[in-house]
DNA sequence: AGCACGCCGACT
DNA sequence: GTCGGCGTGCTC
């Protein structure tokens, strides 16, 4: 008989395969199934790619595989054709695209299908046994037994307890050999719920064109962008869309940001449909995680919920994948296996014959030309929900104005009628701590954090009593201010600018009377604590809310009219290319959370600049003036979505190291001689130096596709076998979110 | 990435 | 005399 081989993925950051001998002893694995071998000297669970009687290993190196883990596939077709072409795509090595895509407790060996139903039953010899034997004085198991002869059919735990019969009750049984566990499998095939719990509400013309254009496209493939401003009502378009899908026996997949898994989200759908709903996010514990995967593959529950390794979920009956704040950045994996899921959801739709539906009030520029070129197809809502009034947005110019600690006059002002009236002020920081600089005042020194080429943030003792502490968000790295200034000895060191911990003390010195929140990562650490802030500041009148980002995303404030950025210039002039576009997303955010019917927001924006041109587009016409603006800039230099990048990064503790690799792969990759890519460096990052580490980037850019992928196919592997590259970290960034 | 082997400094 | 630093090499 002749040998067979099995060809394997294995979870190792070498991008090939490994050849097994498949030995008579264990079953063949199907393609697609998990398989454990010897690999070195550890043991590893792999996923096999195929079977062939022929290998080009030397019979040397050949080893047996150990145990085929499964009799199917743990990924249905249209995933491990996502995974193959995602690591391809991506440039990164099948094994670990493999093991973002399952879950923990499955790379770890656990058996796919969910086990069995336990039931308890007597044996042939317990039904037999004389009652008056050697248990007679066990009075519960005695008792136990009785029971169970009741029940031939077996019992399951839940109702024996209920009976008041134990675990240890049964287990002593078992062990004389009276009564055993028998397991039950669960239904190949399960299906989903259909039925509503509550009525839909009734849709507004753009909604009910929306849900209409969605529903006829089940079953085939066709991308959506729904451009819905806030309080249009997107929501209830994704969870009629989803009715639709559910009445047709489908399942739907909901991907959100990080940060929007709040649990009304959840909490809505629930409240709609009567499906089980699978919820898959980094809060959950790995065990929850693999029920909701199972639950997902069986067909059971007819909604999957999930951040962005859930675009990896396998689904019995896939009928739609929803994108929720599709713009969102947290759907690019910043590390390790840097795939973008809102992208991969895309893909996966068009293998599995899906719609699939991209929702945002600030869509990417990526979304917006998809739409523009009829890629996607685009549904607007224009039309706020029960009348929601458009917030207004003005400039205050603070050139010449004189500054309170960031706040210019007219704001204070402005804050002051509008607490008057009973109403809610938000003002938004981007930036957490007390202060974002620790300055001498006499001989110009700054504080810098060691490890990183930044300064540490002041923040506010986290205990009464103690002093302040410098923090560098870089790294992590915490210490005390200096008393003295290390530079000339005076001891008039000044925080300069203003974080949220500063505004909040100012806030309180100006407005005593007035409640203050203040929202951002440092007082939101503790369970629960964000759900508590929500809930106090939906039942105040009269208040101040300070924070960060964390306010632009999902949570709405009905009784906030004033909105305040206080500066908003950092994000129009930050490095990146993208820095204009995430501001405006975040301001058009931010003015989202305020305001309702009969109470029109207002929106203030502090700024230095009040003649940029993108900044007037945005405030004067709005998200989709700005972004047909800000597409033609693209288009200018040739960047996404106009051109197309890859980062190709480094980084090592000695600062020459990362530029010298990235010259040798410069080197190899004009050496290839694939035309229309343009070469940018290498030049270091722009933070060189990150947690002690130098850091530099190569970055390759082109119009088309084709050439950056025909190049990176030939170039990483050249990558890989060079010797200078066991001395860097490095990766390959295709698409880059951010350039730093 | 792991994990081993291998060759040079401060300690029970 | 050993423990352990991280350079180098390998994994079917």
């Amino acid at each position: 008989m002749t040998r067979r081989y099995l060809q394997l993925a294995l979870p190792s950051p070498l991008r090939q395969t490994f050849d097994y001998i498949l030995p008579a002893k264990i079953d063949p694995p199907p393609v697609g199934g998990r398989v454990r071998v010897p690999f070195g000297r550890q043991e590893l669970i792999g996923i096999c790619l195929g079977i062939s009687e022929h290998t080009t290993v030397p019979d040397a190196k050949l080893k047996a595989a150990i145990e085929t883990l499964d009799s199917e596939p743990v990924l249905p077709d249209s995933l491990f054709t996502l995974c193959r072409w995602a690591a391809e795509y991506y440039q990164h090595p099948l094994g670990e695209v493999f093991d973002t895509a399952l879950p923990v407790l499955l790379r770890q060996g656990e058996g796919l299908a969910a086990p069995g139903e336990i039931r308890w039953r007597p044996t042939r010899l317990g039904e037999l046994y004389p009652l008056d034997g050697s248990i007679k004085r066990a009075h519960k198991q005695l008792a136990a037994l009785m029971t169970l002869r009741e029940y031939p059919e077996g019992m399951i735990v839940p109702l024996l307890s209920g009976l008041g019969i134990e675990r240890p009750t049964l287990l002593a049984l078992e062990k004389k050999q009276l009564v055993e566990r028998i397991s039950l499998a669960p239904p190949a095939a399960e299906k989903a719920l259909t039925g509503l719990r509550e009525p839909p509400l009734s849709l507004n013309p753009e909604q009910k064109t929306a849900v209409d254009d969605v529903s006829v496209s089940l079953g085939r493939f066709q991308p959506f962008l729904l451009f819905g401003v806030t309080g249009s009502g997107k929501t209830e378009v994704y969870l009629q869309a989803i009715a639709a899908v559910l009445a047709r026996g489908e399942q739907a997949l909901v991907l959100v940001p990080e940060i929007g898994l709040a649990p009304q989200t959840v909490a809505r759908f629930h409240a709609r449909f009567q499906t089980e709903i699978a919820v898959l996010h980094s809060g959950r514990n790995e065990r929850e995680r693999l029920d909701a995967w199972r639950a997902a593959r069986s067909g059971r529950a007819g909604i999957v919920i999930g951040t962005r390794s859930a675009v990896f979920t396998p689904l019995a009956r896939p009928g739609l994948i929803i994108v929720d704040e599709e713009h969102d950045l947290s759907f690019k994996q910043q590390d390790g296996f840097r795939y973008n899921a809102r992208d991969l959801a895309v893909r996966r739709a068009q293998l599995e014959n899906t719609p699939v539906l991209l929702g945002s009030a600030t869509p990417s520029l990526e979304s917006l030309a998809n739409a523009r070129s009829q890629r996607y197809r685009l549904l607007t809502l224009k039309q706020r929900a029960a009348g929601a009034g458009e917030p207004l947005f003005k400039l205050i110019d603070l050139r010449h104005q004189p500054l309170r600690e960031g706040f210019s006059e007219p704001l204070i002002n402005i804050m002051s009628r509008t607490l008057e009236r009973g109403e809610q002020v938000l003002v938004f920081i981007n930036r957490r701590g007390f202060a974002p600089v620790l300055l001498c005042h006499d001989c110009g020194w700054q504080a810098h954090c060691k490890r990183c080429d930044a300064r540490p943030t002041l923040h506010r003792p986290a205990f009464p009593g103690q002093g302040m502490r410098l923090h560098c968000h870089h790294c992590g790295t915490e210490s005390a201010p200096p008393v003295q200034c290390p530079s000339c000895g005076s001891t008039d060191l000044r925080p300069v600018g203003i974080g949220t911990e500063r505004a909040d003390d100012l806030l309180r010195q100006r407005f005593p009377k007035t409640p203050l929140f203040r929202v951002d990562r440092d007082s939101t650490r503790r369970k629960d604590a964000l759900a508590t802030l929500y809930h106090d500041i939906h039942a105040a009148d009269a208040a101040i809310l300070v924070g960060t980002q964390m306010l632009a995303k999902g949570h709405h404030f009905p009784n906030v009219t004033l909105v305040a950025l206080l500066d908003i210039d950092g994000g129009l002039f930050g490095a990146d290319f993208r820095a204009p576009e995430h501001m405006a997303q975040l301001i058009v955010q931010v003015a989202g959370r305020a305001g309702r019917a009969e109470k029109p927001g207002l929106v203030l924006l502090q700024t230095h600049q009040p003649e940029h041109p993108l900044l007037h587009e945005l405030i004067s016409t709005g998200y989709a003036a700005f972004a047909e603006r800000a597409l033609e800039e693209r288009r200018q230099l040739a960047f996404p979505p106009a051109g197309f990048l890859v980062l190709i990064r480094a980084e090592a503790t000695r600062a020459e190291t990362p530029t010298e690799f990235l010259e040798a792969v410069a080197g190899i990759a004009t050496g290839l001689g694939i035309a229309d890519v343009q070469y940018w460096g290498p030049v270091p990052a722009p933070m060189e130096k990150r947690a002690g580490r130098f850091r530099a980037h190569l970055l390759l850019q082109a119009t088309r596709r084709a050439p950056l992928h025909e190049l990176l196919a030939l170039l990483v592997p050249r990558i890989e076998s060079l010797p200078a590259a066991r001395r860097v970290r490095w990766s390959v960034d295709v698409d880059p979110q951010e350039l730093g």
